[in-house]
DNA sequence: TCGATGATTCAATGAATCTTGACGTGACGT
DNA sequence: ACGTCACGTCAAGATTCATTGAATCATCGA
């Protein structure tokens, strides 16, 4: 993983709406509405967080109907922990 | 650790020359004019990133005469574990 | 003490990012 | 088909951040 794409993925994490949205996908799997009700947050911003997540690889999107159901990737915790320096990642 | 705090540990991450300078201290100790010579970066510059890391508590600087010896701070590991998500820190 | 060197701080600019509001797309119920 | 709802996109303004150059501080050797 070169460099560009380290950045990109520690990115993506370090914004307190992105946090949020992945502390709360972190137990369970929750439709995009969830979040919603849960975040006090416009519906485009959240939509443009949730980008930025998938874009990174942190987060997939399924549709449901009208709806999306929102979870962590599965490989998430692998992509972050070759972004991160050696000695920090463990 | 609060949102705030996680964020900015996270973003204390997210920077190129950031990433660059833990790489450079994950195998061992070195000095600022160590960096300085790896890292084809202005001086200045150089110490602003250093200030970044230091205040989100990722490395520590020990004087030693006219130099700075930097090192990953002790607990960087564990600092960056409680900043990022449950399901993604492992 | 004086000058040179390593490192830092400061203010100012430029770039990237977040946020907002208006609009567009697709799915559902009537 | 029509209206509504969930979501996404787009362009703008506002904010934050990285970068530069000049100036300052501390340390060492002559």
């Amino acid at each position: 993983m070169d460099l560009e794409e380290r950045v990109e993925v520690l990115k993506a994490l370090a914004d307190p709406y992105r946090l949020q949205i992945l502390d709360i996908l972190s137990p369970e799997i929750r439709c995009n509405c969830h979040l919603q009700d849960q975040m006090d947050i416009a519906p485009n911003l959240l939509s443009y967080h949730l980008k930025i997540l998938r874009e990174a690889g942190l987060i997939v999107g399924t549709k449901r109907g009208r709806w999306i159901d929102y979870a962590i990737a599965p490989d998430a915790a692998e992509v972050v922990s070759e972004a991160l320096p050696g000695r920090i990642a463990g």
